[in-house]
DNA sequence: AATTCGTGGCT
DNA sequence: TAGCCAAGAAT
């Protein structure tokens, strides 16, 4: 890593404002400088691109046009607005902050970063932007874009992925950020790391900033930022189960914790877990995989300890549903079910759920992948 | 500190 | 295609 010197500061500087005030990007939330603007920008724009957020951020201004009418909305309807966004606590802690603002500060936004990371869903980076975009406070907004920038402009070696690698960048960023436009140098940056300092196609040679960054003047921009892999999503198979009856399906709720918190899924069955309760194996001579219709079996007889369901079985055509989520990646093989009797739900963890109201629940993606696969 | 939280775009 | 990346936070 290399130190700039005062006379460095203070160029770069003016050379990333001036270029910011003539190529700064024209977004809907850079209007004004509203908290509730930068707020609701800021949270949408957690790990999802500029491109995906913009209809999502219009549409949900004209819903919930202030903090007041956010913190009153019905959870449905602000599902509704972030439905597709993904990571959905994202929209549960944006409520609460809401409801924390107009019942804990009344209706008054805390106008410092430290403060502001008081609220519910606002960490580091989040507070750092609100903080210098609203409020005009001289902090560091480090996301990704600050990482990979500064990683290059300096030659910093710290591993990214790692927590306490923020402290260094935090650092660092304090002495450089304007103390008169902080905020702008702070979406300077993200403009800069979003074009010609992104992480793939960078274009460092027509960079405004080019002459400040060391490892592109020493030929070694690819190898910054330094950060570690993560693990591959690890495998996951399913059952999910087409469960009809007349205008309606039989749906499940998912627990209040955990991945897709509270979303309606067709009932989902762990293949695992049907295979394990009845795999006592002492009568299997090794390894002889369960034939298909063997597997149907089990699942029915699961079906049937489990929930006192008495069905059969038929393939859904085509093939199985794939997702993939960060660290899981499900394969489900979709099951009509034929009730052979009429079911009893009292130890079913759902209800049946009209097809007229489907389009007003929120649904997670591979919900309506498999909506769209037998449905009409 | 290492995992767990979605989804879409791009190569 | 499989893998990586995109304005991170909570636990």
């Amino acid at each position: 890593m290399i130190e700039w010197s005062q006379d460095t500061i203070d160029a770069f500087r003016q050379t990333l404002l001036d270029w910011y005030d003539t190529h700064g990007r024209d977004l809907p939330w850079r209007q004004d400088h509203d908290p509730y603007h930068v707020w609701i920008s800021e949270i949408m724009l957690q790990q999802t691109q500029v491109n995906t957020v913009i209809p999502y951020y219009e549409r949900f201004m004209t819903w919930f046009p202030t903090v007041q009418e956010l913190a009153t909305a019905p959870e449905a309807r602000l599902m509704k607005a972030w439905e597709g966004l993904g990571y959905y606590s994202r929209a549960r802690n944006l409520q609460k902050a809401a409801r924390q603002i107009v019942d804990d500060y009344h209706g008054q936004w805390p106008q410092t970063a430290d403060v502001l990371r008081e609220l519910a869903g606002i960490g580091p980076y989040t507070a750092g932007a609100i903080a210098s975009i609203a409020f005009n406070q001289p902090v560091p907004a480090v996301d990704g874009n600050a990482f990979r920038v500064f990683a290059r402009l300096l030659k910093i070696d710290a591993d990214i992925a790692k927590p306490q690698t923020r402290q260094i960048f935090g650092q660092v960023i304090a002495r450089i950020i304007s103390p008169d436009r902080p905020g702008d140098f702070n979406q300077a940056i993200m403009d800069l790391g979003a074009s010609y300092m992104s992480a793939k196609n960078s274009d460092s040679e027509h960079s405004p900033v080019r002459q400040f960054n060391q490892a592109y003047l020493d030929g070694v921009e690819d190898q910054y930022p330094v950060k570690t892999k993560k693990p591959r999503p690890k495998p996951v198979a399913y059952f999910g189960l087409v469960m009809p009856d007349a205008n309606q399906y039989l749906m499940e709720k998912r627990p209040s914790n955990g991945l897709l918190a509270n979303f309606w899924t067709f009932p989902l069955v762990k293949q695992a877990d049907v295979l394990v309760a009845t795999d006592s194996g002492d009568t299997d001579s090794g390894d002889n995989e369960p034939t298909d219709s063997e597997i149907l079996e089990l699942l029915r007889q699961y079906l049937m300890t489990k929930y006192g369901f008495k069905v059969s079985l038929k393939p859904v055509q085509g093939r199985p549903v794939t997702h993939t989520f960060t660290h899981q990646k499900w394969t489900i093989t979709l099951l009509q079910v034929i009730w052979n009797e009429r079911p009893d739900l009292s130890y079913f963890p759902g209800e049946w759920l009209n097809v007229t109201k489907f389009d007003q629940i929120a649904w997670p993606k591979v919900q309506e992948k498999m909506w769209a696969r037998v449905g009409k």
